[in-house]
DNA sequence: GTGCGGATTGTAAAGCTTTACAGTTTTTAC
DNA sequence: GTAAAAACTGTAAAGCTTTACAATCCGCAC
């Protein structure tokens, strides 16, 4: 194995002089460089990641948390993180917390802190005090995506307000008998996403003075089947299905139309279809949707990140600083449209 | 910082016996063993992962190479790889391909071999001469996902037999004017899985003595707006369109589904989508397909890795046996039908 | 020619663990 | 009770880099 030690000789240098070359901190002299640079080539030298880790208490390396990896939300906010870290020169570990608790009590525990990752991104995951104590102790800074993470930076967009743009959208059409597609308990995000989208969307409606059905809410689990199975039981009650529904995911937006359709019923015509995240395929089903640009979210998470890393500025912010709320834009395609008056 | 000095101090004893008691390599006394666990406990000590692969020369930690991270082949894939990995106590670090060749040669260079990782699995890349070499002087064992890597051991699905099982599907259902949409040029995977599967199509025609239009071939970047694009060229052409049309990718699958109605064409009933790859979509647009069970693939690939890295069997195989052929599944669901007699 | 500051370079320690080897204690067999 | 075997434990080296500190070199002003 070729080490520091093998290119100081061949470049009749010291492995000190190695090191600065190859790592352009201090002065070298040009013609020290030089030689260096050329045995390290003709070698093929590569430092020891776990070597200059020990020796400087850095790794380089981010920790990507996330509760799913195979959904369409996390993979893209994944995407877009990791492009931005492999462009300022660090890796991803990737962590999976669908394991269940001893998972992940086993991930904060034996993983991330074993010294392994300089900072940690979390995706949709809210930290326990103890795993936010632990972090801290640790000095390892955290960035937050789709929740606020209290004593650490992060970025969500305003679930509660999507929820309600979204209805007025559809309140604006003349709609009056609205629906929801929210979470199950079960899939309830750590930041209660549906919840809050859910309190929007009834805020909505209170705004506009309209009623409000309880069987008009009905939950799923954020995927395509989820949303149609919901769907199709709300539209098909004869005695009062609404004319609009609002899907907290595009996802089971996609659902919804099909089990309209199923249901022989016409979109937009008989039932107007609005969800949210702003999932590529949404473009090719017509699907009205919030557009929160996950990609992005996850470069500028890692962004942030890398940037407290390397400012070494990871002081308390207060609250309003902590959380960048993360815009969102209403995008109204064909699954939405004026309500027939019958 | 608490080291293993610390635990050995508060437990009294060596660091040696820390060291043995943690890992429960060899022979220590149940009440050392208490103790030490006990100090461990209290102190909070996690050992370094970095001073650990530097004594050791193990990281456990897999590199996931692959070009894509947010489209679903890849996300199932790198879904099933990280949940079993996990299981086995490993870590994975993510590199994405998606920057380019420079990209693709820092990932090989700089990162991979800088004693990261104990092993690599690839997901539809191939290799070059010099990476392989690369990999193999340093004793990395590497796995291969989505094609035949020489000389490392792989997991492929036949893809001119999917190819060729897709179309016969169709030809079985009485339909003579059989379109495929295929791969650009550009999206050529590293494996040619396009051009295979466009080979078993043809092939499956010839056997049975079809006539074939290259009008009936189109191109398509492997999205539901290639397919929808590609589709409806295809099928809009009054004086030859096809009935059946094979797309080399579910979501161009879906997005030739909705080409077609946007057509005026029922599906199945006017012409018949058969896709492939067995995307959880599939089933709420009714689409027949080739389930290649990705997630599967990906959990089977960790295994295979971690398997050659803990009974350190990473010798030469013979062709056959390094190549696991996967096997797939016809899904037959709405989206195919018998061609209705003119 | 001399002295000085700055640039460059080398030596050696530090970072933290695992593990070979040697030494000590306990158990077992007789 | 003793000798041999087995089990346990400790010391110290190895693994590879970075970097503080000290030493050396160079050019320049006088």
């Amino acid at each position: 194995m070729v080490g520091i030690i093998e290119v100081a000789e061949r470049a009749g240098v010291s492995t000190a002089t190695v090191s600065r070359a190859l790592n352009g901190k201090s002065h070298v002299s040009a013609r020290a460089r030089e030689k260096v640079l050329k045995a390290a080539q003709e070698l093929g030298y590569v430092a020891s990641s776990s070597a200059y880790t020990l020796a400087t208490g850095r790794s380089k390396n981010i920790g990507v948390v996330m509760p799913y990896i195979d959904r369409w939300f996390f993979s893209a906010v994944l995407d877009g993180a990791v492009n931005a870290l492999v462009n300022r020169g660090y890796d991803v570990t990737l962590y999976s917390l669908s394991g269940g608790p001893a998972a992940r009590k086993r991930v904060f525990e034996d993983l991330v802190l074993r010294k392994r990752v300089d900072g940690v991104l979390t995706v949709a995951v809210k930290l326990s005090e103890g795993e936010l104590k632990r972090l801290s102790e640790l000095q390892k800074p955290i960035v937050g995506i789709g929740g606020p993470i209290p004593g650490a930076r992060s970025i969500s967009i305003d679930d509660e307000g999507a929820g309600r743009l979204a209805t007025q959208h559809l309140i604006s059409l003349g709609h009056t008998k609205v629906g929801m597609i929210s979470g199950t308990p079960a899939t309830e995000m750590d930041f209660h996403q549906p919840y809050l989208r859910r309190t929007g969307y009834q805020e909505a409606l209170l705004d506009a003075n309209l009623d409000f059905d309880p069987k008009w809410v009905a939950e799923a689990d954020f995927t395509v089947g989820g949303g149609y199975v919901a769907a199709k039981q709300m539209l098909g009650d004869p005695r009062n299905a609404p004319t609009a529904i609002y899907c907290a995911s595009d996802e089971m937006g996609f659902g919804a139309i099909q089990a309209a359709r199923d249901l022989g019923l016409r979109v937009p015509q008989d039932i107007s279809v609005i969800a949210m995240d702003g999932h590529p395929m949404g473009e090719f089903y017509g699907l009205s949707t919030i557009d929160q640009k996950t990609n992005l979210q996850g470069a500028r998470g890692a962004d942030m990140l890398v940037d407290i890393l390397e400012s070494g500025d990871d002081r308390q912010l207060s609250n309003t600083e902590q959380l960048t709320t993360w815009p969102i834009d209403l995008v109204v395609r064909s699954s939405t449209a004026k309500q027939a008056t019958n």
